[in-house]
DNA sequence: TGTACATCAGTGAACGCGCGTTCACTGATGTAC
DNA sequence: TGTACATCAGTGAACGCGCGTTCACTGATGTAC
């Protein structure tokens, strides 16, 4: 960096903008510290698990005293909320790239390729995954903050579902509908769907992402010892099975050859 | 408690039998102890959670001094070990006792008891549930004590599949087979069955029980917020309503009426 | 362009806290004869 | 039954550690005129 030049630059605009400029050199530099603060947190979370991630380790790494973190994170559960939302994103990133890559008319392709996504996002962040679906930090509240975010994973499935809809409005499969108090149970998510969308898809649809999440739990949290073999071959090919049979049992149509 | 009288008591008798009902008594002593400290150090589970679980904490709440824990426990993690075998004895116990209110001929019954017993226990005991199913406890390893313990839930399971396998035996459905990979991937839990259960249902089995816990654990670990309506009402309407299309899925077959 | 002032990032020391674990000890209880 | 000795539960002090957060400070950088 060059910190003299910068400013120098700025100043051949003058009023204003040089102002607004100049500030945003300050801002860019607050942005890049407070990036490295993240980038530097996520890795020690990476390697130590949450319970493990402290505000004077994080300092420590950057060579920074304790307390100057506190100049760009206002406390421990901040930087926690940082963490989490970044880990929504980037699982939700990750879905939506496995997703992307598979025909739009196969449907069950789609979401075999979104739960290996997630899978595989999951297998190599673990502890960032287990902070965002493993048990709640104790003491800790998640903010609103986080609630849009985590909606990003379970959005590329609830794309599926559309199109699954749609496909059910040519191909009129008789699908019952659930008792009222089931209907009355899924309303608040029932907002994410157009009315086209039958209640028993919203449901099953739901399960199939509950039933998603639960296995990568289930193999992560190491509740798969003894069950299924270790190898990744093996792991991978139940999953696969399970996926397909999910996607089976959600409803979707057999992928098109 | 009358310290004095009953090793008088025990004198009486004399000889071999003297010294090990005498040393049945420090030993009976010695458990009674051991089950407070257990029990104190779940009550400060169930109310703080598994990270602010320490031993100078159980001490503090049993008026001891921090270092006479040592007596009893060899370290913090042989404490945790000590709980998660509870919880999991626990879970087991409670599984069972649902189960067993249901005629045995009525087989999506004995899921649908099972999966509620379990529900309404991890209601009861979130911490203690999180201690089992959340997120691994970082730094602590899981030693082979908890292994025994952690089968007694999905046993129950095991028995209705076995029952189920029965009824297909005179019943015969047509269940197509998983591919070879699969087939070798579940070998481990393929033990725990006998030759006549076919593995398509102990595929489906298992993904019985990952469901269940799937859908437990999101609801408690808050990722069902703003998606099913937070009244029990609705939670309880919407799990059964999983339940009963899960074992569906799973092929047990429907209730005689 | 030059200067006085304001802003702000980072420092270093400190407060008060809780933790796991060790160790030499004391006094009570159990054991052997 | 009585006594000497061994066992063992519980004490209290200590070690060394890491944590979140506050606060008065310094010096560099940006701003206004």
């Amino acid at each position: 960096m060059h910190p003299g030049e910068v400013p120098i630059g700025e100043r051949l605009i003058g009023g204003d903008a040089a102002r607004s400029t100049a500030r945003g050199v300050r801002a860019r530099a607050r942005e890049a510290l407070l990036r490295e603060i993240t980038d530097t947190a996520r890795r020690r979370l990476a390697e130590h698990g949450a319970a493990r991630l402290s505000l004077r380790a994080v300092a420590r790494d950057l060579g920074m005293v304790s307390s100057a973190v506190y100049r760009y994170v206002p406390s421990r559960d901040a930087l926690l909320t940082l963490l989490i939302v970044e880990a929504y994103e980037a699982l939700g990133a990750a879905a939506e790239k496995a997703e992307a890559t598979v025909a739009r008319g196969d449907l069950v392709g789609r979401f075999a390729a979104t739960a290996s996504g997630i899978r595989r996002w999951a297998l190599r962040h673990p502890h960032e995954y287990a902070l965002i679906f493993g048990s709640p930090v104790p003491g800790y509240a998640a903010p609103a903050d986080t609630v849009g975010p985590a909606t990003r994973a379970p959005r590329v499935l609830i794309g599926i579902l559309l199109d699954a809809a749609e496909a059910f409005g040519s191909t009129p499969g008789p699908i019952p509908g659930p008792p009222p108090g089931v209907v009355a149970a899924i309303a608040p998510v029932r907002a994410h769907f157009p009315a086209v969308v039958p209640d028993a898809l919203v449901v099953r649809g739901l399960m199939g992402w509950t039933y998603l999440i639960g296995a990568v739990s289930s193999e992560l949290f190491g509740h798969r010892h003894d069950v299924i073999g270790s190898s990744e071959t093996d792991r991978k090919a139940f999953f696969d099975e399970e996926m397909s049979l999910i996607a089976d049992f959600v409803g979707l149509p057999p992928s098109p050859r």
